[in-house]
DNA sequence: CTTGACCTTCCCATGATGGGAAGCCCTATC
DNA sequence: GATAGGGCTTCCCATCATGGGAAGGTCAAG
């Protein structure tokens, strides 16, 4: 089957079916006479592989563990766990920091009149900010 | 003083200040004589409001929005308080869709041996994708 | 006079995705 | 046969916020 209905079939947009072969996610496909990229089944399968890790978070590259641990019959499952392990605690983490800034933003909000006065506590914390030097917290790379 | 000291004094890098001057978001600053950046406190204060912003997890979009009724004295409140809503809202939005991850992923990795073996409910979870189309959920622009 | 620590601008990379142009191929309709 | 439309190809650009690094100017201390 043709590019379109590999991605009607598997959900992931032909732009994305395009870069995953780029990026060396997936492998380069068969093509037709006319140079169209052609997909059994089982490429399709993959592509469905990739678009429920990505909908579960996983990036593109522990995508790419998982795939190949999937496509090795003689895998240790404990190695799966891991990267779902590790990825599970990232989610946390960025979880954690998202409901901190929930946090601080409803009491500011609360304390906020919200009508015509200009005064506003929210504003007021954003500029009252008195200890500068703060090291950014980094991401995985 | 030097874009070394703002940097310091703000708690955001010289490289950061340049590109919020680049791309509008605080003025340009006085140049010394050898064309060297010259901020002063006022302008160190802008930095940190930045950087409470963006610690807030307000995009630079909605930073600069914040910036100019800060800027306003004849500010309503309630635009204030309208912008933070909606970031709040955005969180929660982001926080509840990695929690629904972290609920299935834990599932899973719980229903996982984690051993030498290669059975994994993992794997066979992203294999299993029965449901191909799913729509992708957008975020705000 | 050299060294090192600043500063300047400019270009490139990230991650995952979409937009769009220019051009080829095929089919259906007039 | 000509044309219109839809699908495919590659290629380039944009997003968002940030960092890395090169090439070169400036300044102060040794």
């Amino acid at each position: 089957m043709n590019i379109g209905e590999a991605s009607k079939a598997s959900g992931v947009s032909s732009k994305m079916i395009r870069y995953y072969e780029q990026i060396g996610l997936i492998h380069p496909t068969a093509r037709s006479e006319n140079n169209y990229r052609l997909y059994t089944e089982d490429e399709v399968h993959v592509l469905r592989f990739i678009r429920r890790a990505r909908s579960l978070g996983f990036s593109l590259e522990e995508t790419q563990k998982l795939l190949a641990l999937w496509q090795d019959k003689a895998r240790e499952s404990a190695a799966v766990k891991e990267v779902a392990t590790q990825h599970i605690a990232d989610l946390e983490r960025r979880i954690a920091e998202m409901q901190g800034m929930v946090k601080t933003l409803k009491h500011l909000s609360h304390c906020c009149s919200g009508d015509g006065r200009p005064d506003c506590p929210i504003l007021e914390d954003l500029a009252a900010s008195a200890a500068p030097p703060v090291k950014p917290t980094r991401r995985k790379h």
